[in-house]
RNA sequence: GAGGGCGUAGCUCAGCCCGGUAGAGCAGCGGACUUUUAAUCCGUUGGUCGAGGGUUCGAAUCCCUCCGCCCUCACCA
C-alpha cells in the first residue's frame, strides 16, 4: 500500500534547504567513506599540553622555524549543541564513546568548510579534521580545519537539556533515545561487555558455545505457552522454542561434556516489567556435574560481572582507573602493562576525572607508548590486587545488593516451615492454609498447592539484598530434574533470587529414560485441552536419554534480568534494545 | 484481566478543580557577535489540545466511547 504523501513540516523544510545549501557548496549531504577516523573519546585523549602550551607562546612571538605540534585527529559525531558566534562556531559533537567539542573558525577552515558550518543544524553528522587544543576554559577541542557531512538530519533533535524522556517514544525510537541520553548508550555498551565477559568465563571454563534450534517441532524444556507459525514448505506447524534444555542435552548424549547457549526465548504470555515475550537466556550443561557444580559457577560468574561493573565505579577500592588510546594494538599494550602489575581488558571510554587522576607510572608507559606509535587509541585500566573480603554492592532501586558475600542458601522446605509454621508435608494443613489466604487450590495437587504457599508466603521472605539459591525443589513441580537419592519427593534444584526476581534455575538433571518418559505423561496427564495442542510427548528426546546420557548438572540464567540488577534497571525494557510495543496506527 | 494515572508546539512542560477561541522554556526563522560550552543580546514564526461522540450560546477544560503509554495488582514452572 502506498502512503499518502504527508505535507512536510516547516521545521522539516528549512532543514531540507539547509542540505540543499550543503549540496550547492558542493558536499554530499549523505557523506561517504572516511578512512582513518577515530572515536571522540580516543581524539580527545590524544590531547598534548606541551603541544598546545608551544603553540599558544609561538602564536604571541613566533620562533624561527616553529612547527606546529598539536596532534591532528580525523573525528565524526552528532552534532549536539551549536553556538554560532558569527565567524567562530562552536559544535558539541557525540560518538557512542562520548562527546568532543569543536570549534569552526572562519580564519582557520578553509571556505568551503566554513560555509557548511553555516548550513549545519543540531543533530546533523559531521566529519571534522583539525588540530587538538584546549581553550581559555580548559575544554579539549578539536580546532577544524576541514568539515564534511556525515549525515543530514531532517528531524528536530529533543530539547538539549530535558533530553527524551517519554518512555513511549524512547522505546519506540530508541536510535533518537541512544544518541539523546548517554546514560541509554553506556547502559547497552555495559550490557554488550557483559555477555561478552560472561562468554569469555565460560569459555575459559572449557564450554562450547552451540546454537540449537528455534524453530521446533514440539515446544519442550518449559512449561509456557508458545509462539505457533506455518512453515509452507513441509506444511507444517513449527514453534518458536521457549527454551533450548531438551536440545543441549541432547548434545550431552552426544558427547559434548561441556555446552551452553545464549540466545533468544519466545515465550507467549503477558508482559510487564520483568517479562518481555522474547528474552535472553544463557543455559549450560556439564557433564558429571551437579546442581552445586552448576550454582558454583553461576556464583563465580555473576560475581565477575558485578565486579566488572563496581570496578566502573570510582569508590570502589577495586576500581580500575582507565584511559583510551588505539584499540587495534590491545593485545601488545596488554603484554606490556601485564608487565607493570596493569591488567589490559576491554574498551572503554574515557573518563576525565581517571584521567587526570592517573598516576605517573602509567603516563611513563602511555608516553613511551605514544614515541613508538603516533596514534594510539586503547583503552587500558589496572587492576589493584584486593586482599581480605571483596565489598562489592551494586544499587537496584532502593537496594544495595552484595555480590561479594557468599550467596545464601536455603532449603526449600525450611524456608516454607519458617514461614508457615507446620511442614511443607502436611497436606491437610495446606489445603486449608490455601484455602484461608484465598489461593488457588480446588482441584489442584499437593504439590502445587504447597508451591502456591510457597511463592505467597516463604519467597518473600528471602532478603532480595543477598543473591539466595532456594534449593530442594517439590520433585512435583521439577519434572526435568533428578530426585534426591534419600527423598525422591524433593528434587535436586536450585533457584537462585536476586532482588526478588528469579535469575537462574539449577538442576541435577534427570537422564534416565524410564523416569523421564514417566514424568512426561504424568505432567501431559494433566493438561486442559489447550495446552494439549502444544505439548506432545518428546518420543526423540526420550530416544536420546536411552543412548545414554552421562550424569549433568545444568542451569539457565536469564540474562535481561542479570542485565536489569547489573545496570539497575527498574524495567526490562530498559534491558532490551527494541522492546515489544503496540504498532501505532 | 482489574484499578489508578497520563496524552497540549519538534522536545520538556504549564493551563483542566472553577467552561469564555492556546501559554512558557528549548529548538526554528531574521539580525549582532572569533574562546563559547544550557553561549549571550534584539526581533519573530509555530498547535485538528490522542481520536470520535455528547452536554452547553460557548469545551483543552465537564460526560461517554475508543486508541496509545505508564504504575499497582492479578496471570506467568
Amino acid at each position: 500500500m502506498e502512503t499518502a504523501p504527508q505535507p512536510i513540516h516547516e521545521l522539516e523544510a528549512q532543514r531540507r534547504a539547509n542540505r540543499d545549501a550543503a549540496a550547492a557548496l558542493g558536499f554530499l549531504p549523505y557523506g561517504e567513506r572516511v578512512d582513518g577516523l577515530m572515536t571522540l573519546a580516543g581524539a580527545r585523549c590524544r590531547y598534548d599540553e606541551a603541544a598546545d602550551r608551544a603553540h599558544q607562546e609561538a602564536a604571541k612571538a613566533p620562533p624561527p622555524g616553529f612547527v606546529d605540534a598539536r596532534p591532528t585527529v580525523k573525528v565524526a559525531g552528532r552534532v549536539m549543541l551549536l553556538r554560532d558566534n558569527g565567524k567562530l562556531l562552536w559544535l558539541n559533537l557525540r560518538d557512542d564513546t562520548g562527546d568532543l567539542q569543536t570549534a569552526i573558525s572562519q580564519k582557520d577552515a578553509d571556505e568551503a568548510s566554513f560555509g557548511l558550518a553555516k548550513t549545519l543544524d543540531l543533530g546533523d553528522v559531521i566529519v571534522v579534521e583539525g588540530r587538538l587544543m584546549r581553550t581559555r576554559t580548559g575544554e579539549i577541542t578539536a580546532w577544524a580545519s576541514r568539515v564534511s557531512m556525515g549525515a543530514k538530519c531532517l528531524e528536530q533533535p529533543p530539547e538539549k537539556h530535558a533530553g527524551l524522556t517519554d518512555p513511549e517514544l524512547r522505546y519506540r525510537r530508541r536510535y533518537v533515545d541512544l544518541h539523546a541520553n548517554p546514560e541509554t548508550m553506556r547502559a547497552f555498551h555495559r550490557r554488550s561487555a557483559l555477555v561478552r565477559r560472561a562468554r569469555r568465563w565460560l569459555d575459559e571454563r572449557g564450554y562450547l558455545e552451540v546454537e540449537t534450534p528455534m524453530l521446533q517441532v514440539q515446544a519442550g524444556g518449559a512449561a509456557a505457552r508458545p509462539f505457533k507459525t506455518h512453515m509452507n514448505a513441509l506444511d507444517m506447524t513449527l514453534y518458536m522454542r521457549i527454551a533450548p534444555e531438551l536440545y543441549l542435552k541432547r548434545l550431552l548424549v552426544g558427547g559434548m561434556r561441556r555446552v551452553y547457549e545464549i540466545n533468544r526465548n519466545f515465550r507467549n504470555e503477558g508482559l510487564d516489567r520483568n517479562h518481555n515475550p522474547e528474552f535472553t537466556m544463557l543455559e549450560a550443561y556439564e557433564a558429571f556435574g551437579d546442581v552445586h557444580t552448576m550454582m558454583a559457577l553461576t556464583e563465580g560468574l555473576i560475581r565477575e560481572l558485578a565486579r566488572e561493573i563496581a570496578e566502573e565505579e570510582e569508590q570502589n577500592p577495586l576500581r580500575r582507573p582507565r584511559f583510551t588510546g588505539g584499540d587495534h594494538f590491545g593485545k601488545t599494550l596488554g603484554e606490556v602493562f601485564d608487565n607493570h602489575r596493569y591488567y589490559f581488558d576491554h574498551i572503554y571510554t574515557l573518563q576525565d576525572q581517571f584521567f587526570q587522576s592517573l598516576p605517573d607510572e602509567i603516563w611513563r608507559v602511555l608516553r613511551h607508548l605514544k614515541d613508538k606509535n603516533d596514534a594510539p587509541n586503547f583503552v587500558l585500566m589496572n587492576r589493584q590486587e584486593h586482599k581480605g573480603p571483596i565489598p562489592l554492592k551494586i544499587p537496584f532501586g532502593d537496594l544495595a545488593i552484595d555480590y561479594g558475600s557468599p550467596f545464601v542458601r536455603a532449603e526449600y522446605g525450611d524456608l516454607f516451615q519458617r514461614a508457615l509454621g507446620f511442614p511443607m508435608t502436611d497436606a491437610a494443613r495446606a489445603r486449608a492454609e490455601a484455602k484461608a489466604r484465598g489461593l488457588k487450590h480446588e482441584g489442584l495437587d499437593h504439590w502445587l498447592i504447597v508451591n502456591e504457599l510457597f511463592e505467597e508466603v516463604a519467597e518473600p521472605t528471602v532478603d532480595p539484598s543477598r543473591p539466595t539459591f532456594i534449593t530442594g525443589y517439590p520433585s512435583a513441580i521439577s519434572p526435568l530434574t533428578r530426585p534426591r537419592p534419600g527423598d525422591p519427593t524433593l528434587a535436586d534444584r536450585a533457584d537462585l533470587f536476586i532482588g526478588g526476581m528469579e535469575i537462574a534455575p539449577h538442576y541435577t538433571e534427570l537422564n534416565d529414560p524410564d523416569v523421564q518418559a514417566a514424568k512426561f505423561r504424568e505432567q501431559l496427564a494433566g493438561l486442559d485441552e489447550e495446552e494439549n495442542t502444544f505439548r506432545t510427548f518428546d518420543e526423540d528426546f526420550i530416544l536420546a536419554l536411552k543412548v545414554g546420557m552421562p550424569p549433568a548438572g545444568g542451569m539457565g540464567l536469564g540474562v535481561d534480568r542479570l542485565m536489569m540488577l547489573l545496570t539497575n534497571q527498574r524495567t526490562i525494557r530498559d534491558a532490551v534494545l527494541f522492546p515489544l510495543m503496540r504498532p501505532v496506527e
